[in-house]
DNA sequence: GTATCTCAGGGGTAT
DNA sequence: ACCCCTGAGATACTA
């Protein structure tokens, strides 16, 4: 059916004579085209052009499944060298007709960036004298004689691997004295404010990030946890810049350089930490279908969709005598006047032609010419391979941002020229989904129907199980059996303490009238997060923490403090479901971005460990021990690697009265951690358990968080069957 | 609250 | 150097 070119019935085809511009050739094969390997200068043998192989490989001879780290070639350590000449990988095959006796598995950005200055007109092999050849630094990078001298730092800095990012922060900081703390007085609304900039060495992230990354995952193909481990890093780190960046915010002569995306993604990009480098047609591997992404340098990272901006990822592909550009995806999201005709189909414009903003010349929309992405997919529209489609969402949790959804696979149906609103020819693609596919954007569809009408819904059993408890609705839904719902509990949508548990060390809060804000040093809640906001200004948490303090009932500040992101109830519209083996579980309507605040574990608190309850009822299905270990998520230096720790033993029952959180099911790979949090509250303790998303969290997808480890297993005997259908599954639960 | 403006930016490709 | 369906903050606008 995917062959049809549908020349019938196609909308203004005849206004517009494509052989003017295109030269279309005979079409003698409508399925995907491989070229034979003769095709290539030095043929790999039995390889295809592109990669075409599955997730779980096998992988054809030359193929690398994946990238693991180059970095700066000026530096040799005997790590790097032992990338540089792989072994295992035959690096005899030259995929693509590189000519350069270069290593297969190479970023394809390693090649363009002029040497450096001391070295120009030498070639990279050359003046490393290496078969690398990926001096993947900036060209815009400081040589090495501007460096300058970082005593602080370790004898590491010497070897040059951190160079370019050292270099990259210090031209982001000129003009700023080194030290621990800089201190400087501003004034915000009216308050006097200590500013505190802590000399954080995103350097030392990074490099963390790297040694984790790497050691984690270099040997391992890219699959599903390759690539969810790879966002958690890159959205941590992105977060960590924001929460440093926030702190320059009014300073006076510092500047505030925002984009966290990009500067995140730049440092993953120069020390290679990415997947699925080589660019590829069809799917890719440890992505699925639904899977959703909050920027375009995530899409970039993965693997899925290059270009940071374009919305055309396309490729040259050699075919028989020449070499023709095919799409490879797609990203739609409203720059163009695309049309949505249902979930399966979609309307493309092509690129160009706009009316230049303000750092294009041009003034006047012109006519689309049949070049660059264009033309890879009119290729493509003959070719018949599939093109890959990302739609752009707007984010209800962040009105001005974006969700990009992965909508899987699409073939390009027909094409043709259009007039758009100015009068200048638009070129059009109509594609169509493949089926069998797992939803993906007709999920968004359905939800957001949900959400504007009250059309029955199948398997609906409540529209509220809260009963107007918590700011947003929670559905009850079982489409799989005849379960009309679980067992009666009484909703709270708050911890409660049935005898107060009294702190060694009074708590007296913060003075922060108008909120507490980032680098305030004078705020008591910031010192004891350690000089920092926990939260992003968009209320993310940065990362992992032992114990985080939040703002409380001693505090001056006002319910809307950015340090009070657990208190403020639901943010996102849950929904209560029967799973197919788990009994009930979570799941979200609304996408969930890495870091975001889901909920706080509701109940009644015991000041006692599961341990101590054994034997006791309410140390039940519908509890939570907060005194069992867990693994940590975090990768970040400091107190980013701290597992929770609570001050006091605390058990939440939430057997007879609860919220959501009971449902959530145990998971080995979870997509939610839980975070303890003390919030400032006198003499008293006002722990609280919440949980937080560990990455983005598509629509639909069920929520599980790691129920723990407990510290002994003498007469515990509850062992549990764990269905998370992990790789990293223990078999059981407690 | 939403629409528009402004601008610093990224990788990829062509020159 | 240029292209491109960014993205965040600031400003202007509408209700």
């Amino acid at each position: 059916m995917e062959h049809s070119l549908g020349q019938d019935s196609v909308p203004g085809f005849g206004s517009f004579d494509k052989s003017r511009v295109l030269d279309v050739r005979p079409l003698r094969r409508l399925v995907p085209v491989f070229p034979s390997a003769s095709s290539f200068s030095t043929p790999p043998q039995g390889a295809a052009p592109f990669v075409c192989a599955s997730p779980a490989g096998p992988f054809p001879p030359g193929v690398s499944p994946f990238f693991p780290f180059f970095i700066s070639s000026e530096s040799q350590r005997p790590f790097e060298q032992n990338l540089q000449t792989p072994s295992g990988i035959p690096n005899e095959n030259q995929p693509f007709g590189f000519t350069n006796p270069i290593s297969n598995a190479v970023p394809i950005n390693s090649f363009r960036n002029p040497p450096p200055p001391s070295t120009a007109g030498v070639t990279p092999n050359q003046s490393t004298g290496t078969s690398n050849g990926g001096d993947s630094t900036p060209s815009r990078r400081i040589t090495r004689s501007r460096v300058q001298p970082q005593p602080q730092r370790g004898a590491a800095e010497e070897d040059g691997l951190s160079e370019s990012v050292v270099d990259a922060e210090n031209k982001r900081r000129v003009g700023r004295p080194k030290g621990k703390f800089q201190s400087q007085k501003r004034t915000r609304g009216g308050q006097d404010i200590n500013v505190a900039l802590p000399d954080v060495d995103i350097d030392a992230i990074v490099d963390n990030v790297l040694t984790t990354y790497t050691n984690t995952l270099r040997q391992t193909d890219a699959n599903k946890e390759s690539v969810g481990y790879l966002l958690m890093c890159y959205d941590l780190l992105r977060r960590k810049i924001s929460q440093i960046e926030e702190m320059k915010e009014g300073i006076p002569g510092v500047s505030r350089t925002g984009r966290s995306d990009l500067r995140a993604g730049t440092l993953f990009m120069n020390k290679g930490i990415r997947t699925n480098a080589q660019k590829r047609i069809g799917t890719v591997p440890g992505v699925e279908v639904g899977d959703i992404f909050f920027f375009r340098m995530e899409l970039c990272l993965v693997g899925l969709h290059a270009p940071t901006m374009g919305g055309i990822d396309y490729m040259g592909v050699k075919n028989s005598s020449e070499e023709e550009p095919l799409a490879l995806s797609i990203v739609s999201s409203g720059g163009y006047e695309d049309h949505i005709q249902d979930g399966n189909e979609l309307i493309y414009s092509g690129q160009g032609g706009n009316a230049g903003n303000d750092n294009r010349k041009d003034k006047e929309t012109k006519d689309q010419k049949l070049e660059r992405g264009n033309l890879a997919l009119e290729k493509s529209l003959h070719r018949g391979n599939d093109v890959r489609v990302i739609r752009g969402v707007k984010d209800v949790s962040n009105p001005t941002g974006k969700v990009y959804v992965y909508d899987g696979l699409y073939k390009i149906h027909e094409s043709w020229v259009d007039k758009g609103k100015s009068g200048a020819n638009v070129f059009k693609y109509r594609l169509v989904r493949l089926p069998g596919q797992p939803e993906a954007f007709t999920v968004w569809k359905s939800i957001e129907q949900w959400k504007e009408t009250n059309t029955t819904r199948v398997g609906l059993i409540l529209p509220d199980l809260t009963s107007g408890a918590e700011t947003f609705p929670v559905s009850l839904v079982n489409d799989v059996d005849g379960e009309k719902g679980p067992a009666h509990f009484t909703y709270i949508p708050s911890l409660k303490y049935s005898k107060p548990v009294n702190l060694t060390e009074p708590t007296a809060g913060c003075n922060c009238t108008g909120g507490c804000l980032p680098g305030n040093s004078n705020c008591t809640c910031i010192q004891k997060n350690g000089g920092y906001l926990p939260y992003t200004a968009n209320g993310l948490l940065v990362n992992q923490k032992s114990l985080l303090h939040e703002c409380g009932p001693s505090c001056k500040c006002p319910p809307n403090c950015r340090n009070r992101v657990s208190q403020g109830g639901l943010k996102i519209r849950l929904e209560v479901f029967k799973t197919k083996d788990k009994g009930w579980g979570l799941r979200s309507w609304d996408p969930i971005r890495a870091g975001a605040f889901l909920c706080e574990y509701a109940g009644e608190a015991l000041n006692v460990s599961g341990i101590e309850k054994l034997g006791d009822d309410r140390a039940d299905d519908y509890s939570f021990d907060a005194n069992r270990t867990c693994q940590p998520l975090g990768v970040l230096p400091g107190d980013s690697n701290e597992t929770p720790h609570v001050p006091f033993p605390l058990l939440i029952s939430a057997n007879t009265a609860g919220n959501v959180a009971r449902f959530m099911n145990h998971s080995c790979s979870p997509n939610v951690f839980w975070q303890p949090i003390l919030r400032e509250n006198k003499n008293e303790s006002d722990l609280h358990v919440a949980f937080y998303a560990v990455g983005h969290i598509p629509p639909m997808t069920e929520l599980t968080y790691d129920y723990g480890m407990i510290p002994y297993e003498k007469g515990y005997q509850r062992k549990k069957i764990c269905l998370c259908r992990s790789i990293k599954c223990r078999s059981f639960f407690y």
